[in-house]
DNA sequence: TTGACAATTGAGTATGTATTCACATATAAT
DNA sequence: ATTATATGTGAATACATACTCAATTGTCAA
């Protein structure tokens, strides 16, 4: 058996661990999904957004106004914000209110912002 | 006074709501990091690095064999997360040990993966 | 029905970034 | 010294994506 049996253009120095690490790695599907749900928050402009939708539940309108955007780019992050299934919305007359839809979204952002403080 | 008295394309149609999220936004510098933070999470193959570190400190030729990836990309991504104080290193003749440097990675990383399983 | 306004959406542009490639650096062994 | 190996890095490419602009949809009011 070759010393480098593994898919690489380097040789492995330590096997053992190497292999234990292979062996405890989830299913790829769950680094994706991982990934894409901390891509959503690592935006400016998202991550305003969501602060504001944790204090009040908001209408395009008004979020364009906190964030000084326009409601076109509002409205596309809010549009990616709701198929990632982070906020979710309620349709009054004209007006669509959104809101968060999950808690772990509150607490990620809590203990990224203490790690924030934490570091500097 | 203008009934649209903020910068934005927009009217502001509830005026209470908006004043009082603008008064409770912190600097802005705050959501730049958080965002900055967010997003060298969100990136599949530094996922992967960060969950193999969390088992082991590393070499970069380890790590790549874990991944199937080649040193150079490798050693980038470990840059990447090294200047964001994500990861350090120690240094042992020609290798170099990677490890996670702060815990609150780890706790992110379990909340994400509770929100992901929990979404599905 | 017509006009006004909230919101959405597709296309285009500009910017950011992950990987590859080629090369440079550093350390160890011969 | 010379070679081999581990890592780092700059440039180039390929791809993703945030915002703008223009147009459209849906709802309310006159």
């Amino acid at each position: 058996m070759s010393k480098n049996e593994f898919i690489c253009d380097c040789n492995v120095i330590h096997k053992d661990v190497v292999e234990n690490t292979i062996k405890n790695m989830p299913d790829m599907d769950i680094f994706n999904k991982l990934a894409d749900f901390f891509k959503i928050l690592g935006d400016t402009t998202r991550a305003k957004i969501l602060f504001a939708l944790d204090q009040n539940e908001m209408c395009v309108c008004d979020i364009a106004n906190v964030l000084g955007m326009s409601k076109s780019s509002i409205s596309h992050q809010l549009g990616t914000l709701r198929r990632s299934g982070i906020v979710r919305c309620r349709k009054s007359g004209k007006e669509v209110f959104y809101m968060l839809d999950d808690e772990h979204v509150k607490q990620v952002f809590e203990i990224g912002t203490e790690h924030i403080e934490h570091k500097k």
